[in-house]
DNA sequence: TCAACACAAATTGTTAACAATTTTTGTACT
DNA sequence: AGTACAAAAATTGTTAACAATTTGTGTTGA
């Protein structure tokens, strides 16, 4: 479904070196193939790759230098945190979200996050360990006035991991990761890109209710954070075969 | 590390074909591959395949009559969700958890499955839904008494997932599915196989206290069966090499 | 008796080639 | 014109073969 994408440049994939780029990812990337799967997972979340696009083998092959069998198995992955589709005999195709999951996403978003920010408020030293948060904010601000939109988008998502990352359990920091980048999806596809309201804002909140142990103001902040986010989304059209209409000024 | 278990014979993998073995995994097996994962997941999780056993390509090419390229995709999937660990150049081995893990899972459980439990009470027409439920308990308790382990751990493991079903979001029911086959995993290497003090009990309080529509009692039933279940576990020894010598009478 | 070394077997990592399927293109027919 | 059918191109699914690495075994020497 929604062919309607162009294969577009994957050359592109191979620009931005990866300089602060490994702040959502995983270990090490140690094989081959968790080198292709972290490069494209990048991608993605990035909006380097939007939703739809066609991930073809070959191309892949020839962008990273390796043989079929590697980015064959990093799709695999892939497929499996729903970040790319695999329709069998068709290939693969960066995974678009539908309205059901954008739901049931936002719903395990809140209630994760809240119990994550339930066990902050329990650590000692919190407000110690808040700070590489802060900065983090910080960045996100600069970047957003600079216009510098993927450094945005990342550190907007990042935040999120960071904050899980606190809470010291991996298995919540793998989902909040998990969670982050199909909302990257989500945004990548249904986001209206003109009011963007400034996460760092809401993102600060957090951050100072948590310092402040007022619990209540916390869950409050993250709850209103997340609803804002996905308030923002329209889900008009049926999917991308009308835009293609809309192009060219064609009646349906 | 632990390859102090032997290579136990997988042909043991292919029996059991499947009859309603089809409760914990996840949706149709379209591809070969899925077939594969499915099958090595299911083994895992029933106890069939013990942690630490090493998975070697070929003789899994042989018992599932596919290629290497197919195991590998197999492999590289369960290795994502923690079922199996990967080593490089030296292969595939059912996973085993340590203390930290066992710790973050069941922390994640109390949290996830302590938010699932409260969306349950939101829901209309919950007793209904809940008739399923009760069936399994059953079916959990008459495994137990005619000493059918397997089908009894499936059950075991199933109820989570069913409930979490209830809650209508795939993203909690996968994340929930992923729980219950770590803790599976965990409860393979360390629970004393004595004193299974009865999950079936504790299912039922749980199902009890939801009909009542008894919030506090639903919360607190289902972390006394989390505690209770994690309270089980035996981390004596280092690893598995101690058993070895344990075996043989040998002194340290 | 034990350690170090070298060789052989087994296993994994990688690549290439072939078969099956789908998508596209071209042509004929109504 | 537009539809239906057929051949061709492109892409995926699968298998086999080769290279690299590790593991096990046996020998030598102190």
């Amino acid at each position: 479904m929604s062919e309607a994408f162009e294969t577009a440049d994957m050359r592109l994939m191979a620009t931005e070196p990866s300089v602060s780029s490994r702040l959502l990812e995983m270990a090490e990337p140690t094989n081959e193939v968790d080198r292709i799967y972290s490069e494209i997972f990048d991608a993605v979340i990035d909006h380097r790759l939007l939703p739809g696009v066609k991930l073809t083998e070959a191309v892949l092959c020839d962008v990273f230098r390796c043989s079929r069998g590697t980015v064959r198995a990093a799709l695999a992955r892939l497929a499996h945190d729903k970040i790319v589709e695999l329709l069998p005999n068709r290939g693969a195709f960066v995974a678009t979200p539908d309205l059901k999951e954008t739901r049931d996403v936002f719903e395990a978003r809140r209630m994760v996050e809240g119990a994550i920010l339930d066990k902050l408020l329990t650590l000692p030293d919190l407000s110690l360990r808040l700070l590489p948060l802060r900065q983090m904010v910080d960045e996100e601000r600069a970047a957003f006035r600079r216009k510098d939109r993927v450094t945005w988008i990342r550190l907007s998502n990042a935040f999120h991991v960071q904050l899980a990352k606190l809470a010291d359990n991996e298995v919540l920091t793998d989902l909040m990761r998990s969670l982050a980048s199909r909302t990257s999806l989500i945004i990548a596809l249904y986001d209206v890109p003109g009011r963007s309201a400034c996460s760092f804002d809401e993102h600060e909140r957090i951050l100072a209710s948590l310092d402040a142990h007022d619990r209540a103001g916390v869950l409050d902040a993250m709850n209103h954070h997340l609803q804002d986010c996905e308030r923002r989304l329209r889900f008009d059209d049926d999917d991308t075969q009308a835009d293609l209409r809309a192009v060219f000024n064609l009646k349906r």
